[in-house]
DNA sequence: TAACTTATCGGTATCGTTTCCGAATATCTT
DNA sequence: AAGATATTCGGAAACGATACCGATAAGTTA
């Protein structure tokens, strides 16, 4: 071992076999204007020596820092982990790191993100927008640094912005035609944020399927849910049972709270799927474990968050070709026991 | 704007003040050899021309690059996610980045992260291992290079390991001490991978907590978990089912598994928790979701990786003082109706 | 008044790479 | 055999910041 403890540099192997810094450079990096034989040497000591080269210098000097930004609003539930998995998976795959942020629905987390991310001077940043982003000047920032953005699942309204979604309006229009095929008239719909591109797409499908198929729009139907928890799916169903004319199905865009309206459901002693028939959206492991097990929307998780790294790297060669470009992924509707009426 | 769409660097800023480069830094950096007038200076002109901070060359020069590697088996469930964001919170407070990696349960994959976060300089690491890692070279190797390293949750048998763990065979006490106190007599227990610290201690306190309240080990009521999926859980409840003598109660050493288990015992028939009393460990939300209710024993996730993260800073100020450092969680029994008998 | 602190700032080496450019040798043309 | 082309390598300038050391000016002390 040399150099004692110290962590050894280019500038050692070349000392050591003769040659100059920048040949031992080259060859490193495989580089065609350097002759087998050196290389074979400068490999062989950079072995011997276990040489690991200094990734801060070399992203300096070239710079790009070999790593990708993601932030995703939390890791809670089951889509953003696999989303994440899926940025993973393209990611190593295109030698890139990936550094991990949530925002934990805050648009100032997020911001406070975005810039320690460009500060990190990473070659890329993913984001799934936070639920309460309204300001969207962080985002011009990115674009304004000439660093690629690309948006997933949540994607907010700029005009130019480029990502890869699920078609929600796609998945909650199934979701439609399938309560209604099973002789539901009377569909509740528990509404996410409006402001979100999906939640918004999902109600936007709901609204039409029912005009689409002659059933009236009510817009007592239409609880909002404050969140996606078990408890908010809860307090939306009884408001809804409250009613003069309870619905005889209900869509959640979430599968949370189709969980907790499930919960009221039994306590109240009604049968779902004979008396209220329940969908949720997402796809949750959970879904399988509740009884009746519940109806739900996939939304396609690893395969967005590699599409994501693939738009990333297109981008990275000619982002004005692609400025605007969006993928849109099918979402694939599960139907189990909530739904089904015999 | 100046300098048209470059990105401006403390050069830039000097020339325009007509400072030195090295007097523009320490006037950034706040240092006490500058004098007031020309810091108001510089943070000013900084401020207008939005300086950002190559942080890639600040950290070549000094060493160290502000960033934590960070590298979980998964963040499937809600334990693993909820010590990411333990950690985060920790991070960010130190002024931190965190580096999240996956191994996925491969040692293979792990040892490949650990390669990655050593070449991108990160101040330290903070894993759990996978299950499958039986060398612990790379470990080591963390550890040779000076970067401080400190596990969570799951501890290889390491000497002097620092690491902040849950009481895995307090709480798995604990559990069983309920179970035998609402009179089951015949506990089974699905166990996880013998090699691991956390579930080897929970099969430890099933023995331990049997023997000192007189009640037989038996070897056939201890079922191996392939993986902790609700299939496991399924198949080894089918095998307790099969036995001569099934158990009256099982104690799992995952939630998911556990889950399965109540699923098979509802297709049986068998009554949950009069016929077979069940608790989980990890208090994943599911558990609240099925029927009955799930006793299960939370693992503190948040306070753990806050913990992790306050341990690596203290090694990080003095290694040698906080070697084999280890400090432990107390986790919660969550008692629900899985597990009451009356 | 000379010497000595103190405050403030400039110059420069350095971190470890990459990359451009040119030099030297070797090989290939007619 | 002389010039043209390829091959292989070395030198040196970056990348953007930090840190050591020395210089200057002002204030203090004897």
């Amino acid at each position: 071992m040399a150099k004692g403890n110290k962590r050894i540099s280019i500038a050692d192997l070349a000392a050591e076999l003769g040659l100059a810094i920048s040949t031992v450079s080259r060859a490193l990096n495989n580089a065609p204007d350097v002759s087998g034989a050196t290389k074979a040497q400068v490999w062989a000591l950079a072995e011997k020596w276990n040489y690991q080269p200094n990734s801060l210098a070399a992203s300096l000097r070239r710079g790009r820092s070999n790593m990708l930004g993601v932030i995703v609003p939390h890791i809670n539930g089951a889509f953003f982990p696999a989303v994440v998995h899926g940025i993973e998976n393209g990611a190593s795959q295109a030698g890139l790191n990936v550094l991990i942020c949530q925002s934990n629905e805050d648009a100032r987390q997020e911001q406070k993100h975005v810039e320690a991310l460009l500060k990190a001077q990473v070659d890329g940043i993913l984001v799934s927008a936070s639920n309460t982003t309204e300001d969207l000047a962080h985002f011009e920032r990115i674009r304004a640094q000439g660093t690629p953005l690309v948006f997933f699942d949540r994607m907010p309204a700029l005009p130019q912005a480029c990502g890869v979604v699920v078609d929600d309006y796609r998945g909650a229009y199934q979701v439609m035609e399938h309560l209604i095929g099973q002789g539901c008239r009377r569909i509740a719909h528990l509404a996410g944020p409006p402001h979100l591109n999906t939640t918004a797409e999902r109600l936007r499908a709901y609204r039409e399927a029912l005009l689409a198929h002659g059933l009236p729009f009510d817009e007592q139907l239409v609880v909002p849910l404050d969140n996606s928890t078990t408890d908010a799916g809860a307090a939306a169903m009884r408001r809804l049972l409250g009613l003069y004319q309870p619905p005889d199905a209900v869509f959640s865009a979430y599968d949370f709270p189709a969980g907790g309206a499930l919960q009221l459901l039994e306590e109240r002693g009604i049968r779902v799927p004979q008396d209220v028939a329940l969908v949720g959206f997402s796809n949750e492991p959970f879904t399988t474990m509740v009884r009746p097990r519940l109806s739900s929307v996939d939304q396609r998780g690893v395969l967005m968050g590699e599409a994501a790294v693939q738009l990333f790297l297109q981008l990275l060669k000619r982002t004005e070709l692609f400025s605007g470009r969006r993928i849109v992924l099918k979402p694939q509707l599960v139907v189990r026991e909530s739904s089904v009426r015999r």
